[in-house]
DNA sequence: ATGATATTTTGATGATTATCTAAATATAGT
DNA sequence: ACTATATTTAGATAATCATCAAAATATCAT
């Protein structure tokens, strides 16, 4: 389901910094990897949860794959949040 | 971690229901269990997994513990998405 | 104190997850 | 075609998680 997988990726420290990261700017799979003190393939494993839960992109140029965040999904996990949360007093 | 617990409780169907229940309004153990075709310790579980995560209040009144939902937490967590998210044509 | 009701805790089990090393795939340059 | 580089897939392991049945705890009423 949309909302779970959404909130599992969230659920992990490595894959919120990732997506921190990939705020910032695109990256390859490879820059990413680099920021971390884990290995490769757990990485790779990292980013397809996150691509299987629709938070990022990922695209092939040349020898590298470009990760970048997809936004789309966020809309769905924030309008689950502001429904609970009851939109009291913020200022979005 | 404050953002991972609160992410993992959310990740699951039954605690976002547990919690959509609760913002109409307060429920005692029995009630919410009643809803689900899940065994009571189950729910006691998935209650204590809200709790931890600070998205949920428990108060002992007689021999009931009634829940109540803890919004404070949302705060946080609706924070970060927002950071990542950038508020881009965003009407919030 | 005893019994009934409400809820949690314990202990066990099967499923999922994060991580690693080693092997496989894909692309680019020579 | 061959080699180097970038990244993923496969296979294994230890940790975490959702679930249940049974036992334990807490409160209330008699």
């Amino acid at each position: 389901m949309g909302l779970s997988s959404a909130f599992k990726a969230l659920s992990d420290p490595v894959r919120r910094k990732i997506l921190y990261m990939l705020k910032e700017r695109d990256m390859t799979a490879g820059e990413i990897a680099e920021k971390f003190d884990i290995s490769w393939p757990t990485i790779s494993h990292h980013l397809n949860v996150l691509k299987q839960a629709g938070m990022v992109i990922d695209e092939r140029k040349g020898q590298n794959i470009y990760y970048s965040l997809n936004t789309s999904v966020f809309e769905e996990v924030v309008a689950f949040l502001m429904e609970l949360w009851g939109r009291k007093e913020t200022g979005f």
